[in-house]
DNA sequence: TTTTTTCTCGAACATTTGTTCTAATTTATG
DNA sequence: CATAAATTAGAACAAATGTTCGAGAAAAAA
C-alpha cells in the first residue's frame, strides 16, 4: 500500500471532474480504488466531507465537487529566469503559474515572464507573461521565444532579411540579432496576460 | 415568449455547471424552462448534442458537458461598442465572454474590447481586452473605463492637471479631455488579454 | 493478548435518473 | 383551409445511483 485510501479517492473525484467534467459515481470511485462495497466508499466520503474537503447534494448522483479549485482550465507553468544550464522548465527556474482557458488547451504551453522592454513597442511590457505554444515553430513575421545560450530566454520577431534570419526586437533601443546556433526557437507567442 | 427552448436549457445546464460544479438533472431542467415531461427535454438535448453543443454519457445521470468553455472560472460578459442609450451591459452590446482566473472573482468584473489605439503608448492594442472592475473608482493615475454621453465606452488614463481633471490617451495623435457631466467613470482597468 | 477502533464487505432498498413509446398539441407550410 | 412538421405531454420501464444495516476483517491501542 501507498498512500491514504482517501486521498487516493479525492484525487481519482478531482481528476475525473477535471478530465471528463462530471463527478464519478460511488460505484465508479469503488472500483478505481479497489473497494468492493460502496458503502466503503461511502464511509471515506463522508469522512472527507467532514474534513471539509468534499461537498455533496445528499440523494443525488454526480454531485460531488471538490473544494479544492478544480476547473477544466490548464494550469501551465510561468518561467522567469533561466538559471544557467538547467533546461527551460526545470522546477527551479518555475515562478509561478498561470490558467489559459481550454479553448487553447495544448500540453506544449506554458508561460514566460517578460523581463525588459525589448518588445515595448508591440505592446510587450516588462512583467507581462506571455503564453508560448512549443509545438508550433514561429515563422517570420511571429513573436516568438527563443533560448540563447541555453541560459536565457527571450521573446522577439522573427524576419527575414537579406537571406539571413534575425530575432528582431520592436524597441529602437535594441539591435537585431542573427540567429546562430546558440538561439533555439522555443516556440510561438500565442496571447499575452497583464495585471494593471 | 422570447428566445428558443434549446438556447433556455443551453444556458441553464451552462449555469448550473459553473454555478453548482455539476449537471443538472433532465428533470431539473423540465422544472427550470417549464417543460411538464422529461421526454421533451431528451429532445431538446439530443439536438443540442447533434449540434455538437452538448456532450454526454448514455444512460448516466448528471453527465452534460457543455462544449463551450464553462468551468469555475468567472465568466465575464464582452461588450464592444455600445448601442446609443443601451446600458452598457445590455445584452445588445454583449460580443462575447471572456473566462477570468479565480483569483480575480468578483461580481463587478466584465470586459471591453478595445477599439483604436488611443492607448497605444500603454501597450493597449487595437482589439485587446481589458478587465474592468466597476467596483473600483479608478484614481489619478489609474487606468479606467469611462461612458461618454451613455453611447461610448473609452479606455484612457485619469488624471488632474491644473486642478482640472482629464481622460488622457497614450497616443501623441489623440488629446486629453476634460471630465464633464457627460462623462462618467465605469470601473477601473485591472487586467489585459491579448490573442497574438 | 485483549480490547477498541477503523476499515471493508455484502446485500438489500428507495430514489433518482435516463430512456422509450404513443398520442396530443402546437406551429409552420402549402 | 388542409397538411406536414415540430414540439410537448404522459406514462411506464430499466438502469444507475445513493443510502443504510449488520457483520466480518484488519489495524491500532491498551
Amino acid at each position: 500500500m501507498k498512500s491514504n485510501k482517501q486521498t487516493e479517492i479525492l484525487e481519482f473525484i478531482q481528476y475525473k471532474i477535471e478530465n471528463e467534467g462530471y463527478s464519478p459515481s460511488i460505484r465508479e470511485i469503488a472500483e478505481k480504488v479497489n473497494l468492493k462495497s460502496t458503502s466503503s466508499v461511502h464511509h471515506h466520503l463522508n469522512n472527507l466531507i467532514e474534513k471539509g474537503l468534499l461537498s455533496k447534494k445528499a440523494k443525488q448522483s454526480r454531485t460531488l465537487t471538490s473544494n479544492k479549485i478544480i476547473t477544466s482550465f490548464k494550469t501551465v507553468p510561468i518561467v522567469g529566469e533561466i538559471a544557467a544550464g538547467s533546461p527551460l522548465l526545470a522546477e527551479e527556474n518555475k515562478i509561478g503559474e498561470i490558467s489559459v482557458p481550454q479553448d487553447k488547451f495544448n500540453q506544449n504551453l506554458f508561460a514566460l515572464k517578460v523581463n525588459g522592454d525589448s518588445m515595448l513597442d508591440a505592446g510587450i511590457h516588462d512583467g507581462d507573461i506571455v503564453v508560448i505554444d512549443k509545438g508550433v515553430e514561429p515563422k517570420n513575421g511571429d513573436i516568438g521565444a527563443f533560448m540563447i545560450n541555453d541560459t536565457e530566454a527571450t521573446v522577439k520577431y522573427l524576419d527575414t532579411i537579406s537571406g539571413k534570419r534575425y530575432l528582431i526586437p520592436a524597441n529602437k533601443n535594441y539591435n537585431n540579432q542573427e540567429i546562430n546556433s546558440n538561439i533555439q526557437p522555443i516556440g510561438k507567442v500565442v496571447s499575452l496576460f497583464r495585471d494593471i
